[in-house]
DNA sequence: TTCCGCATGTAATGGGTTACATGATTAG
DNA sequence: CTAATCATGTAACCCATTACATGCGGAA
């Protein structure tokens, strides 16, 4: 969390409430997080000095600005390579749908292969009605985008060879009971 | 982590130890967790009833053994449909690489190529390494196993078309300035 | 008898989620 | 004047990570 706010800190100056608004339109589909933990965060970057409130104005409202400290904490962090302990709620079920009825397995298959091929969709309404940019943050935001529509795809093509392999594992079993 | 040992407790009877030992070679790429945390669960999921004691051997070796009010449990939570909240500090990352120079930009990502590429061959190598069983529980071990390959066979790809995509934008830039 | 593996836990800390809580401005 | 939006925070709880802590049993 703390990167991802001192990013959009650096892209562009703001209050916390500015930072919300562009948080929920850009990193909250990689990064969720809720309005309390930005506003905590913001509190411990201004006291580590990686951030600093510029300026007040009406309502109380406090212009955060990134500082060079700040800036050359977020580059190192970009830098640091990627370990992202994989943790899949979905793969933890797959893994023990053995222990319901193969019915019910394959109903859950199929709603996740919906539930995917719908979230494709979305994603790729949003491909096709944003506009190009010129800009390099624009070009990042199209690539992690761009993931996102083959990690879709790839869920949705997963799914369809699952309930494949289920069908076939059935109809042998039947041929093993007659 | 809660239904990831009820799961595996469902499978067959034991102690935590023995739970620890069949997790980490199953459950631990889908849902990593510590040994803390697996005894600090055993103990909730007793004093839930889930699970019990059935036996206390050598060493003060407790034999745990999932109760009825465990198995409903159980699948009633397998079949709830899946709902992830998608979290990946890669795609922050990437999604910030308009902060850093591009040359750092390409490094990050051929880097995550790299690593992509041999988790890749990795999981390409158990697939090829164990043989097949009858089993439900080995039909979805292997189903999980088949989305881990297709995951990171995406993620290879993904990140050598960034890199293509770096490439061109190079160029292009080249031929602006001169 | 000595070491390895079996076997179980506790404590401190940090991050995240949910819910609660409050109040000022501005547009209509 | 009144409702929506701007704007900021606190508190309780849960889960996960890291580190620490202890001790028995069996095999060589």
């Amino acid at each position: 969390m703390r990167y991802a706010l001192l990013g959009l800190l650096a892209q562009q100056a703001g209050s916390g409430y500015d930072l919300l608004k562009r948080f929920e339109t850009t990193l909250a589909n990689v990064w969720p997080a809720t309005q309390s933990q930005l506003y905590g965060e913001l509190g411990k970057l201004a006291a580590d000095d990686f951030i600093s409130a510029s300026d007040i104005g009406p309502r109380g409202r406090k212009e955060y600005v990134i500082t060079s400290a700040g800036r050359d904490a977020l580059r190192d962090w970009i830098t640091e390579p990627t370990t992202d302990p994989f943790r899949s709620t979905l793969l933890l079920r797959v893994f023990l749908l053995g222990e319901v009825s193969p019915a019910e397995a394959e109903d859950y298959i199929a709603e996740f292969a919906a539930l995917a091929a719908s979230e494709l969709a979305r994603l790729q309404h949003i491909a096709a009605t944003t506009e190009a940019d010129e800009s390099r943050a624009a070009f990042y935001s199209t690539v992690t985008l761009d993931y996102g529509i083959r990690y879709a795809a790839m869920e949705v093509e997963w799914a369809q060879a699952v309930l494949k392999a289920i069908d076939r594992s059935r109809s042998r079993e039947k041929r093993v009971t007659r």
